[in-house]
This record gives C-alpha cells, structure tokens and sequence, in this order.
DNA sequence: CATTGTGTATTCATTGGTCGGTATACTTTT
DNA sequence: AAAAGTATACCGACCAATGAATACACAATG
C-alpha cells in the first residue's frame, strides 16, 4: 500500500482530536489513540515524530474548520452587527448543551501546556485565537467608524474565551449566553461613542 | 511527636501547590512532590489518600487567600465602582507580568479535568468562581439599582476569565487591562441604563 | 527489488499507590 | 514511678501498570 498515506494520516488525526479534546492531550497515551484508530503504535510513529507532533495536528487541523463555521454562524444571521455577534454567541451555547461538549479545545490544550510556551500546539492555538480575532477586528471595522474595532474585537474574544471558560467551570451554557449580551452591549456602546465624538 | 502535625500538612500543601502551578496537576508526579517538599511519598500518602484529594487541597486552600486579594485590591483602590473593578484588571496584569505566571490556577485545573465534572479539586473550582461572582454581585448591588447587578457580575466574572485566558495564549497582559476596560464600559452602561429606565 | 507502510515485540523510565517497619510521645496499667 | 501499651508521624523498598518511543521484520506496490 504504497499510496497516498493521507488516509491513514487523516484517521489518526481525527482519533487523536477525539481523545484529546474529550480528556486532555496528557491524560490521553499513544496506545490508546492507537487502539481506538485500530492500528498500531509503530504506525502512529510512522506518521509523527512524537506525540507532541500529534498534539499539535490536532490542533492545526481544527484551525479552519472552526473559524469557518464562526463565519458561517455570523452571515446567516440577521440584524445588526451586534445582533449578528450575539447570535453567534448563542450558536456557541448550542453546541456547549452537547454532552460532549468541553469548553475550547485550543484554551484546553494551552492550559495544559503553560509551562512549554514554545509547544508547537501552543503556537498552533496562539495563532487560531488570533485568526478569529483578526476576523472579528475586519468584521467589526465598517459599522464602527473611528472607534478602534480592534480593541472592540480583543474585547469580543476576551468574552468569548470567558464564556468557554465559565460554561466549562460551571456546566452552565447560559453564560455564552450573558456573554454574547455583553459582546453586543460594547459594540453598541462603541457605535454610540463614536457617533457623538 | 505525636503533635499536631499541619506543619508537614502545609508544607505538603504549599509544595504542591507550587508544582501543579508551575506544570498542571497532570503533569505532577507524586514523587515530583515528595522530593521537593524533602520526605518520602510514604508521608504524602499518610497525610493525603491520593493524588485526587491533594489537588482539590491545592485548589481548596488557595480560595480563601485570592478572593481576598482581589477585595483588598478593590477596596483600595479610590474612584467609581467602575474605576474600582478597572484597577483590579490593572494589578491583574500586573501579577501576570511575572516570570512565574502561569493563568489562573483554578482554570487550568478545569481546563485539565474536564473529563472528571465531579473530581473533588473541579468542585473547589466551582466554588472559588462562583465565590468571587458573588462578592461582585454584593459589590455592585449599591451603585447599580434596579439593573440585575447578578447579570453584571457574570459579565465581569466572563470578562476576568477570558483575560485569564487570553493573557496565557498570547503571553500579553496588556488583555487584563483591555479586559479591565470594557468591564468598566459595561458598568458605567448599566448605570445609565437603569437611571434612564 | 527498493521504497512505503504496517505489525510484533520490546525497552526502559515513570506512575500512582502499598507493605512492613521504626521512632517518638502520650496514656494506661501495675 | 516504672513498665507496657497505643497512637502518631515518618521512612526505605517495592509493585503492577502504564508511559513514550524503538528495533526488527515483513508485506505490498510500482
């Protein structure tokens, strides 16, 4: 089977993403993602250097599709900016009711890894996190003239991260919920800031 | 010395404590504890019947000294309410200017344990959140009539873990005072909301 | 027939946790 | 008051299980 080798590459990826985002990347051991992708560890080792590769993979993996489905969640909603970021605020605490659901993958891995900041999984979250923000920043930067979208948007993700975090801490969805009412109460607050100066 | 031995107890505590800090409670081996703290593992385990109680004692100890720090910080601190809650994101930020910063400790654990909701140490995290929403709840209740000043205190609390959060993805504690500042924006609205209403 | 991909078996360190033993001090018995 | 018991607080050595990672072997493809 000397193929292209993206298919059994994909398969321990996406096993990998699963196990590491339900119990954490250190509780999670290679045997087990081996057994639970139905190969063996001398294949997973084939494929990455080391368990720190996968991690990061996880991690790189879920990057676009994530932000992608932020995008799609805003567009198709209506109303205002505000009203459209609150909807996706209101998106997120859908899917936090999953029983599956445990808060953000990228803030998880992070925190599990704050004593190596240079871990490519690290880098990997940095940059996503700072991907949506930008996103956001863009987003925000037509409806909110003068006022500095950018911080608006920092300030967005600093809800947003919050809201993962508290959701998680307390297995209470409606904080994503008061969140995205905050979100949408500072960029009002900034569109009426900016028309009167 | 058949005395009362909550030195060796502390030391335990305080040594630990430092560790799963520094490096997460998984990353933490027992033996990692007793060799730092200078006494065998057989004294851990007669002070602590597992890892599992002597991560919750880490957590359960560190409640009582931070949300004291935060009301100290507060009351300190001359100016509006809103001004008060700002400068407590500024000495936020200022504490994760040192080497040593690591996030918020109980947010990490969470974050680590997030497939154990009813692991003793994610309950004493429960508690130490839902501890300091409350005071700011009680804090915010004078100025802020009528506006649900519970609803406000979330939004700080939402505001403080995203920074938490933020903070330790990017290492830039300029986020806390970004933090600090839209919690005061959505102060300041609340009161003119609820004298406008 | 060599390169690519996979499986078997193994290595060696580390993990959470335990067994048995000991020294000290406080209490009870004599 | 001396002897004997008892609870406290500690240590050295150990264990079975598991961790990440590898050495070696072999099948399929082109």
């Amino acid at each position: 089977m000397a193929k292209t080798d993206t298919d059994t590459r994909e398969r321990i990826v996406a096993t990998a993403a699963k196990l590491f985002y339900m119990s954490g990347v250190r509780a999670v051991s290679m045997d087990a993602i081996a057994e639970k992708a139905d190969l063996t560890k001398r294949t997973l080792y084939y494929h990455f250097r080391s368990k720190d590769d996968l991690i990061a993979a996880y991690l790189e993996e879920r990057d676009h599709p994530n932000l992608a489905l932020f995008q799609r969640w805003y567009e198709e909603s209506p109303g205002t900016v505000a009203d459209k970021v609150e909807s996706l605020f209101r998106n997120l605490a859908q899917t936090a009711r999953h029983t599956k659901w445990r808060g953000c993958g990228f803030l998880r891995t992070v925190a599990e890894l704050a004593d190596m900041p240079g871990h490519p999984a690290v880098k990997a979250a940095t940059v996503h996190k700072k991907r949506v923000e930008d996103w956001l920043a863009e987003t925000l930067e037509g409806p909110i003239p003068h006022a500095d979208s950018k911080i608006l948007a920092q300030q967005v993700m600093l809800l947003m991260d919050g809201a993962f975090a508290a959701a998680l801490t307390h297995r209470d969805p409606r904080y994503m919920e008061t969140a995205g009412k905050a979100a949408s109460t500072l960029i009002r607050a900034a569109q009426a800031g900016s028309s009167a100066a």
